[in-house]
DNA sequence: TCAATACGCGTGTAATTACACGTATATAAT
DNA sequence: ATTATATACGTGTAATTACACGCGTATTGA
């Protein structure tokens, strides 16, 4: 017997159940920072593609164009991320500020307490499975995401 | 060699990064209905759950439950469902019309072409590894948050 | 060179998500 | 019975998500 009688066994379904379930779990964690979790991914991954425009550094985040536009003007407006325009006139370089790369950092030990605590909560092996259930996903749908 | 170097292995951000890329490509064979995935999975889930409480169906999608209200809004507005006070007058006990029950239906074959796309694009095993995981950290994290 | 096409981005709109706060109802304590 | 507490919910605010549409810039074709 199912612990889900009748439902239709959904994936996504069950992704968004967990990542609500997830997201906020981290999110309690860095409150203290002032960010989400969702924010301290965007830092951190414009933090290994300096200078990278819009649509470079969504396409690794496996986030619409747009919505990376509209997720960056928090961040811009709390001074940790800027938007140059380079050589070619169309694109938007981000990078982080000092401050960023500053929040970023004091952000990373509550990171690491969310990350801990969940694997305190699946087990080792569980986590694992479920990170490397997330890798074959992305490495099977995402084209080319990560780097 | 790690496919993400210098990242830091955020089991969140990969969950936010497969769930915003699974739910566009669910979304994209609801167009048809009218429905977005999350939509779907709240019709599902009341359906399964006639006459229960805001917080009580709230829990099950592991929502917060104002979330859930909001969530409402539409689906009340395409008239797919209700809500009456009984006798606790604090509750709402929300249910699908006819209507609802119609689109959901209606749905139903483009979801499953959805659900079949991806394994498709998964692979039978590496679907059912991450279907797996998502129980696993249900069942750990989430209290009790199916049936 | 100049038109046609492709590319990168912003904004309008609307749904999704959740915290903080307040209100109304029910239950428990005295 | 009355007060205190607990429960269920709505709203303000703000971030997250993405599609449709339009504008400016670059590249390509003739």
């Amino acid at each position: 017997m199912s612990v889900n009688p009748g439902s239709l066994e959904c994936t996504c379904y069950k992704l968004r159940q967990v990542t609500r379930l997830v997201s906020r779990a981290y999110d309690a964690f860095l409150v203290p920072c002032g960010i989400s979790i969702g924010q301290f991914g965007m830092l951190e991954t414009l933090k290994r593609m300096e200078g990278e425009s819009i649509s470079r550094v969504a396409h690794v985040l496996q986030m619409d164009r747009t919505t990376l536009t509209r997720n960056l003007t928090p961040l811009k407006k709390m001074g940790f991320v800027v938007m140059q325009t380079g050589s070619d006139k169309r694109e938007r370089a981000l990078s982080l500020t000092t401050a960023g790369k500053r929040a970023l950092a004091a952000a990373e030990p509550k990171w690491r307490d969310a990350q801990t605590s969940l694997e305190q909560q699946l087990g080792k092996r569980t986590l694992k499975s479920l990170n490397d259930a997330m890798d074959a996903t992305l490495g099977h749908l995402g084209g080319d995401p990560c780097q």
